[in-house]
DNA sequence: CTAACTGTACTATTATACCTAGTACAGCTA
DNA sequence: TAGCTGTACTAGGTATAATAGTACAGTTAG
């Protein structure tokens, strides 16, 4: 049993899909830092992918800085890396232009977006595992 | 001259950075409805793609409903077309939530997306062609 | 009508990325 | 020592992207 949700579709690559899955079930804190993470064998085994491809998986997110090696341990969760200003950046630029761009092809309003966006940070904010965290209220999440 | 601007890069093939660089002009009205759009050919000497790939942008372009096509003269930017409720819930339930688990990823705020999203929901707005069209207020357009 | 443009539909080839399969090795720990 | 860990290789199969070239039907300007 994983401790993550994965739903693999096509479309997309294994390989990026696996990737965001972590990455959702750590920033939303389904991941705690400290926790193990399974190893690359487990991974494939249980998702039925080829080790290489969990491996792959494992040094993407290892150099994102969102899990960290313990050569001949393991790999555990780690706290969320400091991010440079270039990566921010980055996001803001791109992603968000071609959110935006997306939203008004499709004749959305910019308080329909603002909106979807307020939902979906709540909404990461109350995945908490339930047997070791509390409730956070969304609205304090919001005002982060 | 093609009347919209396109930067190939590595990393995005060049059918889908084609696609987004139309959308990106049609949307921020650069390339207003009722505009001849390039035809095949010339998008491929000018861009120096094959017409193969020109012809692939187009097509998808046609079945967003961006582009209409006028069999034996050429291709026009269309109207904004209606999106259909199905559409619109995919963008707000996938894209959106990707970016606010980037946005987490790197540790931003909710305000500063938000701020992002509307930064460039203006710049959009703005982006008109300079010979036919008057300036639009940012403000008038975040509010639309 | 003719010529020159338009989009579209094929076949074929090459290059690249993804995924798969299998093997091997070094480090840590019970 | 035995069994786990991550990591590093070599290969092969498949899907997609991009390339090249040819052909055809519809529209329009001359």
């Amino acid at each position: 049993m994983l401790p993550f949700t994965v739903e693999l579709r096509t479309g997309a690559s294994v390989y990026e899909q696996l990737v965001y899955a972590v990455q959702r079930a750590i920033v939303s804190n389904q991941l705690s830092p400290g926790d193990r993470f399974p190893s690359v064998r487990t991974l494939s085994q249980e998702l039925r992918i080829n080790p290489n491809t969990a491996q792959k998986v494992v040094t993407r997110l290892v150099d994102q800085g969102l899990l960290v090696v313990q050569p001949g341990v393991g790999t555990l969760v780690a706290q969320l890396p400091e991010s440079s200003q270039k990566e921010r950046s980055e996001l803001l630029l791109r992603e968000v232009e071609q959110l935006v761009v997306e939203a008004r092809r499709l004749s959305l309003t910019f308080d329909q977006v603002v909106e979807a966006v307020q939902s979906h940070w709540i909404r990461l904010s109350e995945m908490q595992p339930t047997h070791e965290r509390e409730q956070v209220a969304a609205e304090e999440a919001v005002s982060e």
